[in-house]
DNA sequence: TAATAAATATGTACTTACGACACATTAATT
DNA sequence: AATTAATGTGTCGTAAGTACATATTTATTA
């Protein structure tokens, strides 16, 4: 076979494939996987493996599998690092500049999750995989800034309305603890009496049933998210 | 070249292909391009020129140029189609199950936008383009119905909290046209007198300033978006 | 153990927003 | 000129948002 006939081959190839409009372009899942630790709203992040970013960090994506929908991809990558798959995911934007990656046109579809940190059912997967305050972050390797900006805004959105922050503390907590997570994401500082009012009126929130009084965190009752309330799983959002 | 050899080769592309999770995957921009016309909510629709959809009317998308971005995409496609490049549009979510394209996977990010119908300065490109009342369609090619219905959800979030309304309205309409569209957008009948306390208090959505009484369709004054809110363009939202 | 400090639980008053509804005014119709 | 239909404006009760005060409980410390 000649060179030629080669190169005709693979121009044929290539040409079948741009006619039907299959160009090269990668597709992936970036999931900004949120927690929440010692006040602070913290960010999961890997090192990227790139040259080109060495030493910033990146979000956790993956390449998205042929047979896989998109919602399969981000569940599977959480699992992957986390271990965990009964949490909140939620498509939030898709970045698909000209110049993301430096190998080449990728576009990805940003999904963001809220989990406890303190849940000891987790375990994160890669020794280079590390918690990071949202606060303390400048720069992420690829878009990966402008990607998690995105997703805290769509999240500061959703907390007026939904109650997906209670994924982010345990099962029970004080109201001064969900208070500070409000003031952690919203970034303001929140009156202690007319957040309980507000709180209270949304009565889709709080279950303000009396609770044994076992080791609190601080002094005041517990309270937990009421059962029918549960921001357990993907559709958890879709109910409200 | 044997029949083998030839097979080889062709695998040995598609390998290389896969190899760097470059996978047959469309990408294709879908735009929802609503208007308002005689007290009615209206989406531009196309007859689907696929056999499997024969007599269905699918949305107005393209598959995206490996040189161009998703914001320029869905903008070529909206001048492409009616001839405007000013106005209101917005990313609203990316569709990826596996079986929405019979002729193979196709991602689709979805777009939608604002126009005036009465604007004169845009003009269809195609005979088989047409406006169709959203209240009135039931089915479509694709998941379009399902885009179709997300959009419309992300329109009636949006309506309540920032002016893109005002893109569906020529530049002077009355109070009672502007209900009506809100009415229309909502799916639900206003009160004239609580309506007109409600747009005041938003201040940022009318000029109230006496303006030269010339042909009002109805009785009564008209109004106009106040300048600093003029939301034409893609960045309209991002300001607010 | 008792006093003190710090945090929590609850309450009051004022202002603003919302929803139901009444009445007056203007423009078109007859 | 009278009628009709639409618009412009106002009131009131209820609910929610905000600022701020006081009492109770828990933890600390003398």
């Amino acid at each position: 076979m000649t060179d030629k006939a080669l190169q005709q081959l693979k121009t044929a190839e290539i040409e079948k494939i741009s006619h039907l409009d299959y160009f090269n372009i990668g597709i992936t899942v970036d999931c900004v996987i949120l927690g929440y630790d010692e006040k602070e709203l913290k960010v999961l992040l890997i090192k990227s493996d790139m040259q080109e970013f060495s030493g910033l960090y990146s979000l956790l994506g993956d390449f998205i599998k042929p047979d896989e929908d998109l919602e399969t991809a981000s569940y599977r990558i959480l699992k992957e690092r986390t271990g965990l798959d009964d949490v909140y995911l939620e498509q939030v934007h898709t970045f698909g500049g000209l110049n993301r990656h430096p190998s080449g046109r990728v576009i990805t579809i940003a999904y963001y999750s809220l989990i406890d940190i303190k849940n000891h059912k987790f375990q994160l997967s890669h020794n280079e995989l590390h918690w990071h305050p949202v606060n303390e972050i400048r720069k992420l390797a690829f878009d990966h800034k402008l990607i998690l900006d995105t997703c805290l805004n769509r999240l500061r959105q959703q907390v007026m309305e939904h109650p997906v922050i209670f994924n982010l503390l345990p099962e029970k907590f004080s109201l001064r603890q969900l208070q500070e997570l409000y003031e952690a994401i919203l970034g303001v500082e929140l009156d202690r009496r007319n957040f309980r009012k507000k709180i209270a009126i949304k009565d889709w929130l709080l279950d303000i049933d009396e609770m044994e009084n076992d080791v609190p965190h601080r002094p005041g009752k517990l309270y937990a998210l009421k059962k029918q309330y549960k921001p357990k799983g993907a559709k958890a959002l879709a109910l409200y």
